[in-house]
DNA sequence: GTCCACAGATAACATGGGTTATGTGATTTA
DNA sequence: TAAATCACATAACCCATGTTATCTGTGGAC
């Protein structure tokens, strides 16, 4: 396992070198993993919520129908990702998920994430730093939908899931394989399809962005930039751990 | 202090009864209060962050700033919230916030927060539990702003308002004050502040809202449900005090 | 190899909401 | 009391994006 270490446990790391108790209760994570296709929905709007997630590899999205048959797509979540953290307070889940890729999931009962609050402040903090963190992630959604045109908009959900990939595999290059249609971008965006695809067509015709099939490059990153606004603030990540153990 | 209960506590206790010592942890958070005056900044983008803060007293809001010189506003902030959890992973604030009544603000270091994960698993769910609510408030929001049209989104965000303070206030009748202007209500829907006098000039046309200066009436709340097509999902909350005691 | 389903491109047209401008009443300042 | 400021209402005009429709290329099923 130490070779081949746990998606999970790479993802915490992130946050600080982790002892061995904290390794062994966080591998419990990612116990009876379960694989699913493409396309497989993992739980609907409404569904009782009793469990957490974890993405050990594959792509998922969740999202919310909407009463007059259109949907909006809330998060995308990538490999090491945790899912249904948002659900813990209640009942039932606020929001179906899908698979976008083949995936190999993990799930993790609310009760057991309890036990680490028990056993581990080190884990609990980092829990609460991933929490924060998709709240973080949210609210620069909130901005995207509220005061950006359909190119920023576009031009910056491409740039962060660029920046999220990164962030696990920092050799990753200025390309990458995007399994998301042109219907769940515009669904993600609030836009209609029609008009992401144009938007594409414009981004190409500007050199910034090209993506053909599944697959996107990023022409000129540094334009990307200067167009969605980016700040490196929410690079700056604190480090707690170092108080807590 | 008993009978003239502390706001965060009567928060906390929405989750369940809490233990003397849970209380005396908790009423921690609400030392040296401080006031400030209606419009003040509590802190802008890009400040230190290094503490949370509670609302004994007031409303507040917190925003993003756009390069182009408009803004998004985020969160609106009621008594007895929290503000700033989010930023727990960062070492900066990610959005400002002001104040919109004169409030009193308590504020609690990060590492005071850390203190309550290693000494109380009850605490800490409630915390957790805290963090959760609000993401699921923003990706309602994210729907708000991502896939309804200005009249839904301006009922939704007087309904949403009005559901958080039923809730704290049980007894609330369908009339309350709203000191945001309409700058600020366009700001937080990605609307522009004329569209929204407009829309507010046809909610009250359609008897639905009736906002006069800064107090509105809501005159057919069943209406208002369907138009949002509001789900009563988001009330079910979890309770896992049981399981933690 | 043929057929079918689906993702995507593109064009023509429609519209919700932005922009700019002007007016009004309420509140604050002098 | 006069002047200045602010929040809001309303109207005319415009544009970004939605809608509907058609066409193309690709991959899967058989």
């Amino acid at each position: 396992m130490s070779g081949n270490e746990s998606c999970i446990v790479r993802h915490f790391k992130h946050y600080g070198p982790l002892s061995e108790s904290d390794t062994k209760l966080l591998q419990a994570l990612e116990k009876e993993p379960i694989s699913g296709t493409s396309g497989q929905t993992l739980w609907e709007e409404g569904d009782k919520a009793g469990e957490i997630c974890t993405i050990k590899s594959g792509w998922a999205y969740s999202y919310r129908n909407i009463d007059d048959g259109t949907r909006q797509v809330l998060d995308v979540f990538l490999p090491g990702d945790i899912v249904g953290l948002r659900e813990f307070a209640f009942k039932e889940r606020m929001s179906g998920i899908k698979l976008l890729t083949d995936s190999v999931i993990c799930r993790f009962p609310h009760n057991h994430l309890i036990d680490i609050f028990r056993d581990s402040t080190k884990l609990t903090t980092i829990f609460f730093s991933i929490s924060a963190r998709q709240q973080t992630l949210l609210t620069e959604r909130l901005v995207n939908l509220g005061r950006r045109n359909a190119f920023e908009k576009t031009a910056h959900l491409v740039y962060e899931l660029y920046m999220r990939l990164k962030r696990t595999n920092p050799e990753l290059g200025n390309s990458f394989e995007l399994p998301l249609s042109q219907q769940i971008i515009a669904d993600a965006l609030g836009l209609s399809a029609v008009h992401v695809s144009r938007t594409f067509s414009e981004l190409r015709e500007e050199n910034m962005i090209c993506r053909e099939r599944n697959h996107v490059t990023l022409l000129d990153i540094e334009r990307l930039e200067s167009v969605i606004g980016f700040s490196k603030a929410y690079l700056q990540e604190q480090d707690y751990l170092s108080y807590v153990s």
